[in-house]
DNA sequence: CGGTTCGTGTAGCAAGCGCTACAACCGTGT
DNA sequence: ACACGGTTGTAGCGCTTGCTACACGAACCG
């Protein structure tokens, strides 16, 4: 009955490679199905239903995610201004740019009453905190790596509207 | 031909107010026609696509929002600190909480490729970035309003998904 | 070998989407 | 009185959405 546990493992690679591409607006079924080779018929036989589905490709895509990070974290804990530079500028990265697209995809969704998303997405932020946190090397890591957290999420939004330039400024001289 | 110029006004603010509140993915012609007390047919006669007419309705947004931040602007310039705290709890009265929700709707869109939401997120960023930029009190006001601006755009992007906590802790001692 | 369950393709449903063709209204100018 | 142009309703187009009913081969279990 609800037993497909290891056919989803197989297809969730593809499903997430479609969705950070393409964002989770053009991702109805019939083009997922399409890029994961298989039909909209299998997604939902393999899921019970598209919220299902959806919250399978976040987490998929949330755990892509922290390894990505993992790969660009610091050798050591830096303090606030560097790691907040440094981190910025990973975000701004090609390869962490789709994840980006879809976190706001999902803030935005959460925002507009969607229960499930606003779950996933306090989910992958706590994560992403306590990763910054780790990072940190401050003698107030708490206040320090929530107003990290705060600054790089303004600088994903600010750069989603074309506000880049903003976000350079904000760093240039202080955190 | 083209000169259904103040009709449009006329229904401008109900689609407004059934934008600000049930959110832009919500809106189609239809609803929006319902809301305005007429049919998506004449919608499209007075605006020539939905496109115009999402634009058009965002712009009255944004001028809505000139308006209300107008009201919560302080009496005299204040420093960087306070001002943040100030406009952190503006931004989420209920009052503003609706505007912020569309904010991040166009930012969303945005960044999945939509240009014309792009453009006028940008629009209503710089507006922002420029009212706060006047109200503060700094030696170095560009680099400020910059640290404010995304400062105060990450609040909204973590209260969206259920981090407001890490909002407040970000702002407890610092700025 | 028979029956039952698993897996999958085909086809289609009802609803919603943006948009449009067509006809009818209505007030005005001649 | 009549024609005409701006305005509006009706109806529907073609398409996409999430989801499902049904049928049929394969595989397994008695």
């Amino acid at each position: 009955m609800t037993i497909p546990e290891d056919k989803r493992a197989l297809i969730l690679d593809k499903l997430a490679d479609h969705v950070l591409a393409n964002g989770l607006s053009a991702s109805s079924l019939r083009p997922l199905a399409k890029a994961a080779g298989t039909s909209d018929r299998m997604l939902l036989y393999y899921f019970a239903d598209k919220g299902e589905l959806v919250a399978a490709v976040l987490q998929h895509i949330a755990h892509r995610m922290v390894t990505l990070m993992e790969g660009a974290a610091a050798p050591e804990p830096l303090p606030y201004d560097a790691l907040l530079s440094r981190l910025s500028a990973a975000l701004s990265d090609p390869g962490f740019a789709p994840f980006m697209r879809v976190f706001l995809e999902v803030a935005s969704g959460s925002a507009n009453g969607d229960a499930s998303l606003a779950r996933i997405g306090e989910t992958i932020g706590r994560g992403f905190l306590d990763w910054g946190k780790a990072q940190l090397k401050s003698d107030m890591p708490e206040e320090d790596a929530a107003r990290l957290m705060v600054m790089l999420e303004g600088t994903v939004f600010l750069r989603a509207i074309g506000m880049g330039d903003v976000c350079e400024r904000a760093l240039r001289l202080k955190g």
